[in-house]
DNA sequence: GTCCGTTTTAAGCAAATTTTCAGATTCCAT
DNA sequence: ATGGAATCTGAAAATTTGCTTAAAACGGAC
């Protein structure tokens, strides 16, 4: 996703799993967040007076304190933090439903890591917009909402993974970005495939942009592709 | 959201539990409610008396007077109060029967606080108009007191899914949503079932709105659905 | 109980997308 | 100029996604 955008947005991630909490962090890490975890609730309260994060992502079942008990005391102590609950979709009893008030979103395990992205960013649109602004670059011109494209004032039309790539590689104009470096970005690290499947992307991408000669993505022979805006 | 000043706007909730009263009241005084709290009916009535509340949100369940008494009372007494009833989702039949007692939109556990705040500027929007903005979009209008949507000057006929469906999709329009996200925010987050039943509901809206062209209920591909108002 | 509208599930189909592959082409170092 | 590696290309194969339809399950009204 937009990984310039998204620079200097503070998460707090709290979860008692080890396991989730560093499979969490790696990826939030990657897409630029600035990410900080606590594995339960005293240390989760700590951890937020002193980062204050704009976004806290807090497991409900926790030993000792748990995730109710650490949103109300944000919310009591004023910090203007969006809250996002996560719970077993087994954890259906009255008490636990009420509780479930204080957050400002709420999502049931298991869910993939994109609608988690996804959710955040809708929280971050609601409580920080200054944040997300419509980014604007040179001929381009994305829109994360609409999720669409912009080349010359033509949305272009877009595949899932062109519109991606794409996005990624235009928040990153004028870097050299590895075929690697795409694959791990866009397909996700665990792609098993070859890099072929990138240049073949370039080339969908180049075609929908009449990049006829290669001047607006530009191939770094051996090192990888760069976007040159003009 | 679609909300000029909320000050000066007065909320009466009652619920006899106090945790909940607590996440309430915090959340909503943060939104800049002028917020007034009864933990049972007998007090929500004399706190309403002299409160004299835009809206009221009231739990079902409540020892002694229930939500539906206090109700009936205020309703009957001739206070201008918009009534919003929170009720389990497993009380199906409260809903109708709330809507017949005068209430005037209800909400089963669980919610996000989000979602409480959107029916409460719903709410707001029917009931006092002057002040907050008009509930128009393009060839939509939204009236939620009656529970009808207008396409083009036409009364739509929707079931109550579909209802709920494309008051949330009307009210974002122009944004990409996520089935996953329409399940949790119109089915609730328990729902059990698969993303298909989404797929299904979109197909009953279109027919309903003639969008053969799906023109207005746009598909993005691997992404979702997004309302586009012409 | 039966009827009726609604919700939910399921399966087949069509289309779009992703992925792979093999041959062509380009580039660079020698 | 030549060989080898990197990249490009076009198309087929594999997979996924969304659409549609019909039937089953459900709930309330009578």
């Amino acid at each position: 996703m937009n990984i310039k955008s998204v620079q200097g947005i503070r998460l707090l991630l709290v979860d008692d799993e080890p396991t989730i909490l560093q499979f969490l962090e790696l990826g939030l890490v990657s897409e630029g967040f600035e990410v900080k975890t606590a594995h339960d609730g005293i240390s989760a309260i700590t951890a937020a007076r002193e980062f204050e994060p704009h976004v806290a992502i807090l497991d409900v079942m926790m030993p000792g304190m748990d995730g109710f008990e650490v949103c109300r005391t944000l919310k009591k102590a004023g910090y203007p933090v969006s809250v996002i609950m996560l719970t077993a979709k087994d954890e259906v009893d009255d008490r636990v439903k009420g509780l479930k008030l204080g957050a400002d979103d709420y999502m049931s395990k298991p869910f993939s890591f994109d609608e988690l992205l996804a959710r955040i960013h809708a929280r971050l649109r609601n409580q920080f917009p200054q944040l997300l602004e419509e980014a604007v670059h040179g001929p381009f011109k994305l829109d994360d909402r609409r999720r669409e494209i912009s080349y010359q004032d033509r949305v272009l039309e877009l595949s899932p993974t062109e519109y991606e790539l794409l996005t990624y590689m235009v928040h990153n104009h004028g870097i050299v970005l590895s075929k690697a470096l795409i694959l791990d970005k866009v397909w996700g690290y665990d792609f098993a495939g070859e890099e072929n499947i990138v240049e073949v992307y370039i080339r969908s991408l180049r075609e929908k942009l009449q990049d006829r000669e290669h001047r607006l993505i530009r191939t770094v022979r051996g090192a990888g592709y760069r976007v040159d805006l003009p």
